[in-house]
DNA sequence: AGGCCGACTTAGAATTGGTAAG
DNA sequence: CTTACCAATTCTAAGTCGGCCT
């Protein structure tokens, strides 16, 4: 690789000839290994992973009515069309326009609010002078099951795409009400001190320092660059007002006044009556009614996040540069709405406009505005149960299966390419290695203004280190600058690759200098197409579930184990590694438990050993320690809550407790002190008097369960970084495996997704027990 | 050809709300 | 009945990546 142009940075070359193209599918994946690098145990599991039908994954059937309809296109699409839309792409650049015409729209808003669906609409409309009817037969059926919103099934629609050949464009009419815009500040009065002074200030200066008030007891009110954006830019709105006292040092700033205000207020809030609460409640219901739902092309679709951010400070993650900055308020102004042409458009608030009125059709945001702190886009999209967003969702997860057909094949070719003349081949080959093995991010460069975060591609010098003969030691930000940390063994080519770019680059360099994000994607679009660096992360997360699913899983187990295994195949997705802490402590409240048993019935102990079993982990000494943070923790309870009554005493104007009320309060935690101490040497623990063996059995079995659900959730979070439970399900494990698994093993789906999960994949419900990755 | 912009997915933190424990 | 805990949900920051512009 000391091929003279081989050492010239990326920049200064000449193009060098296109990759080698992998454009072949390779049949079906057998042994193909995926992420959980650890000389994946060799098991043979190919058999049933082997034999994948695909393609047909259509719906067989499905609702009588819709079919009898003809074609599937909604009644209010076809409205629509025929009223002369056409489908040919809108100007690219969103300019003005005037809304002409709004009447029909409007009026097809109002209608559809009472009820829309493909189905239904027949009868509904029909209906539509009678409204109170059609409320009745609704609200019959809410008896069953709570309005079940009706759902456009899309995927259930034979050629959706390719309809009108262009799927830039994603949709030919688009109705609804805009943004829901955070109320006005409304000043509290709280005077904060200056310099000890109580001081006085202009309703927006007390707006940005009660910002800062409210995080008082977080760590950014801590953090010195928060405090510094923080204070910058409030003594500019400061300076905006004579009538503000001058303000020059942070340090002299008390803003614990209006911490304490919010305290109070939190506190109100929960003492207030159920009644009060419901209305509150409501009341806020009926604010955000308007903005709960759109209308794409006549169906109703959940909209996302319709609020307008309120200003805050920003809240940057990890060392941003920008952290503590104000977040400004946004004006309708600022705000473009997206929205079809005949649509009717949302009102700004009373004596505002608009930013622009864009009717772009290729794009799914409702709304969009550029934020001050970071100069970056905000939008407003529909909700993840819509089509839009579950028509994506499902595409990457086709996306991640193309990838099983092509993926022996990238991996020959990379393995090959590792050994490669021209280094940036070489680079490539290294990277798309640890990219697919240790499910790194494609890491794109970042600015000075932003946190300094890396992934595969930007890793420098000192995020990786090497321990011969073939052990790579990671160490570095990730995103949202969470550590990643992880110790693995390579190729010994790929060893001896980085040890190469590192002693060429030299301490902090980019390891790979001549490869870019862009580069590597480009590659590997002309592996596949539509191939990205991101979609090993779901390829691998989810064929490493599949398989490990299908290992663990015993057909004859009750549901209760085959949840476990469910479990267990997601931890599996991760690889095993130190996780001791939490652990312990569970374990440790696990043995008490066991000796509460035996001392409540001593009986036992012959009888089931395995209660009195010592646990390894258990030292004396690490009980020792343990104990006493116990205590510590304890105490500090016990304080806490006697200066939270002093507070609240002092604030009703009542005269405080005093502190030999403390000292006789704090006398518990000795108590307990020594009562552990006793039950360390003794090994004699005794239980509530409430307490008896079953109830014990059933407590030790939720610790256990506890155990196993902290491993799951250590191992993926410490080892896996990148992938934590929630996430993985809900961005990287194809839903439908799930689904299958759970149709096949009869366990109830809810059991596996939350609601609003349950919500989002709904297009992957209706596959058959037998559907693969 | 590279840099920036824009739109979209992925992500952890913060908040809410339901429920078990006290 | 509170209270304390945890799971779910909401919020918005932080990525990815393609396309457009220069």
């Amino acid at each position: 690789m000391s091929d003279s142009e081989d050492d010239k940075p990326l920049y200064k070359r000449v193009a060098p000839k296109a990759p080698t193209p992998i454009q072949t599918p390779v049949k079906i994946e057998t042994h193909d290994q995926a992420f959980p690098q650890k000389p994946t145990n060799s098991s043979a599991d190919g058999s049933k992973v082997a034999n994948v039908k695909r393609s047909n994954d259509r719906p067989v059937k499905r609702n009588v009515k819709q079919e009898a309809d003809q074609d599937n296109t909604p009644l209010a699409k076809k409205r629509k069309q025929s009223n002369g839309t056409t489908v040919k792409k809108e100007s690219k650049p969103v300019k003005k326009e005037t809304l002409a015409d709004t009447t029909s729209a409007a009026a097809s808003l109002k209608r559809s609010v009472s009820s829309t669906t493909s189905q239904k609409a027949t009868t509904a409309k029909k209906a539509k002078t009678a409204e109170p009817a059609v409320k009745e037969t609704k609200k019959s059926k809410k008896a069953k099951e709570e309005e079940e919103e009706e759902v456009y099934r899309w995927w259930e629609e034979d050629s959706q795409k390719a309809e009108d050949g262009d799927d830039s464009i994603k949709w030919t009419t688009l109705e609804h009400n805009g943004v829901l815009f955070p109320p006005e500040y409304v000043p509290h009065g709280v005077k904060m001190k200056y310099d000890g002074k109580p001081i006085t200030l202009t309703p927006e200066a007390e707006e940005v320092a009660s910002f800062f008030a409210a995080l008082l007891e977080t760590d950014h009110a801590k953090n010195p660059t928060f405090q510094k954006n923080f204070f910058r830019d409030w003594q500019e709105v400061l300076k905006q007002d004579p009538r503000n006292p001058e303000i020059k040092e942070f340090d002299k700033c008390d803003f614990r006044p209006i911490w304490e205000k919010f305290e109070l207020d939190k506190e109100k809030k929960k003492q207030a009556t159920k009644e009060e609460k419901q209305k509150a409640k409501e009341e806020r219901m009926k604010t955000e009614e308007p903005f709960l739902y759109a209308y794409v092309d006549g169906r109703k679709e959940k909209v996302g996040n319709f609020r307008i951010e309120p200003p805050s400070l920003f809240r940057g993650r990890g060392d941003h540069p920008k952290t503590g900055t104000l977040k400004k308020r946004v004006t309708p102004e600022q705000v473009t709405i997206n929205i079809g042409h005949t649509a009717k458009v949302p009102e700004p608030p009373a004596g505002h406009k608009w930013a622009l009125v864009a009717h772009d059709q290729t794009a799914t945001w409702l709304a969009t505005w550029k934020e001050n702190v970071n100069g970056s886009f905000k939008y407003v999209f529909l909700a993840a149960s819509s089509a839009w967003k579950g028509q994506s969702d499902m595409q990457k997860f086709e996306k991640a299966r193309e990838l099983k057909k092509y993926v022996k094949k990238i991996r020959e070719n990379y393995t090959a390419e590792l050994r490669d003349k021209l280094s940036e081949t070489r680079q490539r080959a290294t990277a798309m290695y640890l990219i697919d093995r240790f499910a790194l991010r494609a890491g794109n460069e970042k600015g000075d203004d932003e946190a300094d975060t890396v992934g595969c591609c930007s890793l420098r010098y000192e995020h990786v280190d090497l321990i011969p003969p073939n052990t790579l030691k990671f160490d570095f930000l990730g995103k949202d600058s969470i550590r990643y940390e992880n110790s693995v063994d390579v190729d010994i080519q790929v060893f001896k690759n980085i040890k190469i770019f590192k002693k060429q680059v030299g301490p902090g360099h980019m390891i790979f200098d001549r490869l870019t994000t862009v580069g590597l994607n480009k590659y590997l679009n002309s592996c596949m197409k539509g191939l990205s660096a991101k979609v090993f992360r779901t390829y691998n997360a989810s064929h490493t579930f599949q398989q490990q699913l299908d290992k663990l899983t015993v057909p004859t187990d009750p549901i209760s184990d085959k949840m476990l295994s469910y479990n267990r195949a997601n931890r599996e997705v991760a690889v095993l590694c130190n996780h001791q802490r939490t652990i312990r402590a569970l374990k440790y409240q696990n043995m008490k438990l066991k000796r509460q048993i035996l001392t409540l019935e001593p009986a036992l102990k012959k009888k089931k050993p395995e209660l009195s079993a010592e646990d390894p982990d258990l030292t004396e000494e690490w009980m020792i320690e343990y104990e006493a943070n116990l205590v510590e923790k304890e105490r500090e309870k016990i304080k806490q809550k006697f200066e939270k009554q002093n507070e609240k005493l002092k604030a009703d104007g009542e005269k405080p407790l005093p502190e030999s009320e403390l000292k006789e309060r704090l006398k518990a935690a000795n108590e307990m002190e020594a009562r552990l101490k006793k039950e360390r040497k003794t090994g004699k623990v005794a239980c509530k008097p409430t307490m008896n063996v079953e109830k014990l059995k059933a407590a030790i079995e939720k610790t256990d369960a506890k155990i196993k659900m902290t491993i799951v959730q250590e191992t993926d979070k410490e080892e896996n970084k990148e992938i934590a439970l929630s996430t993985s399900k809900m961005n990287y494990i194809d839903p439908r495996i799930s689904v299958a698994w759970c149709k096949k093993y009869n366990v109830p789906l809810e059991k596996v997704f939350s609601k609003t999960l349950i919500e989002k994949f709904r297009w992957a419900q209706n596959i058959d027990d037998s559907w693969k990755f």
